[in-house]
DNA sequence: TTGAAAGCGGTACCAT
DNA sequence: ATGGTACCGCTTTCAA
């Protein structure tokens, strides 16, 4: 049987009232405190969370929203992004004494796009099972999240630039850096260049990639070719014949999504017996420190810091929990590349 | 303001009884029942979680206690036991409406083994934050456990065999296992066999492999050498120079502990210029499905069913929150190699 | 089938 | 500084 305040307020000889004081830090004598803590101790006493989170008080627990794309095979535990994310979460968090709830809400595709599924993450507000909330999705079509940021516990979204959304606000600046990596490779004498990219990663890397492209092939001159941004899933078994194709019409630089499609690449490429950079150029982008450089430590990098991101919507979300004041209500993040050798420089 | 259950009751006309019956499935009349799910829709009511919890109601909501090895710069999402694990239990969970309370449990170093900290991580059953609890850990010092099985609600511990314990548990048999891939290589020819373990893994998989070389040894009449086994934590800067010495001292097979030591002594060996098998044997395990065979295609691995682990104990606990018969306590399931062409077979 | 009321384990206000 | 008590939102028993 679990013991409750009263049976400390017994043991101690005071009122509960002076047990509920006690815990919270009211003000009580220095000798009364001694006897309800070593009451408290006898009996191996704990408070009811959930007695207290019925005065409204807070739970120590925040949610953490974490896509599930429908019919993708890897799941959710496995997405770089998504772990590193949480790991800058665990970092902050943990120190704080909270705890996390991980809650899983699936992606559907929906043609090109992903809709959310009517599973309403909401509830777990309304239920009072968390005092404040980090979104890592796609979430720009989702009203919800307006309304969500009045009524209820502080929401954190993380991701891209959430425009007109009023909220609190990490992200990066995904087409801008896409460019960016375009742009580098242009200065390096590449124009022929083919994305392999993942269309249904649970941010918005993937797909403002091809607006990026579309931009630089503009500023650059270049002819837009749609098909050079490959969508993996698209791609059934012949991935092998896709490179092969690019690589004979001319294309000399990949550049790569994510750990997964650059092991995939250049497995293909070692059995093709194409070197890197000598035959062909790649870049790809690290979502998790250095998961992509630890296997290919001569491949030049993008690194996205999903690890910051983590933890600064954390850090957020802890100050305003705890009522400290908030600077910025959005934080902008910045990837940096670093260059290895793995993109040749073309003479032109 | 959020709404609660007399607001509801009194929109439909009725008494909170009578919503609290129809929130619980209690009998009501078919009509009665309709006014009050009308009710609720209108007014977009929630339960509240807490207030439901003080009564002993299931809050849908289990625990995983993930072990943080203090000092390690991997963190918890960055090990592919955890997180093959997680999503296991993630399967499982998320289809029944559950969602997973992450716990992070420090271990501490306490020269070669590991010591719980002091974060109580029972207190989460006293403060009625979950239903039920899966622990990821190295527990088998830990007494509280003891307790906790009689005076709480389910708990399903993950890892090796508990001996003694009489709860629920799923394990795999490390040191089993470990002695098989000693005796497969042997079976090829290799009797000069070092193991690049990793003793700080949250599980006992590195730690039983010098109990099974040991006994290995002794069967096959090879005399025991203890730096035969090399632990990861222990080495600095100086992998290279003990690949080196070793090759040099006649070792033919190495035995890898995962993916990272993996990826680390391929790069190595690459350097060196020696091929794989030709020059030196490689057995690597495998935590998370196919995260060695993906970049190394050739590679022989042991697989270890981290993933079903999580399912089985997801299972398990589910079973036993939802009254269900649970047949067995324990659970055991068993790692499998697949042979690839990492292992050359060296004639006598 | 329904309603009234007690109680779950706390917090917080009002007295003393 | 401490105690008494109303109340948080819900479940459950008892009576009607």
């Amino acid at each position: 049987m679990s013991k409750s305040i009263i049976d400390v307020a017994k043991a101690a000889g005071v009122s509960k009232s002076t047990v509920s004081r006690v815990l919270n830090n009211g003000s009580v004598k220095p000798e009364t405190r001694d006897k309800v803590f070593r009451a408290i101790k006898e009996l191996d006493y704990y408070p009811n969370a959930m007695a207290r989170g019925l005065k409204g008080k807070s739970n120590h627990i925040i949610g953490v929203i974490i896509p599930k794309v429908a019919g993708k095979t890897s799941s959710v535990f496995e997405s770089k992004q998504a772990l590193s994310t949480l790991n800058g979460i665990e970092e902050i968090i943990s120190k704080q004494d909270y705890s996390l709830l991980l809650i899983f809400d699936l992606l559907l595709t929906k043609g090109n796009e992903f809709k959310n599924n009517d599973h309403d993450y909401l509830k777990y507000f309304r239920e009072n099972k968390i005092d404040g909330l980090i979104i890592l999705a796609k979430r720009n079509e989702d009203n919800n999240l307006q309304n969500a940021i009045n009524e209820y516990k502080p929401i954190v979204y993380i991701g891209e630039r959430f425009k007109d959304y009023g909220g609190y606000n990490i992200y990066v600046h995904y087409k801008k850096f896409n460019k960016q990596v375009y742009n580098y490779l242009y200065d390096e004498g590449h124009t022929n260049i083919v994305s392999i990219t993942d269309r249904s990663t649970i941010w918005e890397v993937g797909v403002r990639k091809y607006d990026a492209y579309k931009e630089f092939c503009k500023e650059k001159n270049i002819i837009y070719e749609e098909e050079n941004i490959i969508d993996v899933n698209k791609l059934a078994n012949n991935i092998y014949d896709v490179i092969e194709d690019k690589l004979e019409s001319g294309c000399t630089a990949f550049y790569l999504e994510d750990s997964y499609i650059t092991i995939k690449i250049m497995n293909i490429l070692y059995e093709m017996n194409k070197k890197v950079p000598d035959d062909v150029s790649v870049i790809s982008i690290e979502h998790g420190g250095n998961d992509i450089s630890a296997i290919y430590p001569f491949i030049t990098t993008v690194n996205i810091p999903n690890y910051e991101m983590g933890k600064e919507s954390a850090k957020l979300l802890m100050d305003i929990l705890q009522n400290r004041p908030v600077n910025d209500k959005e934080i902008l993040l910045k990837p940096h590349m670093i260059e290895r050798k793995s993109v040749k420089i073309i003479e032109k």
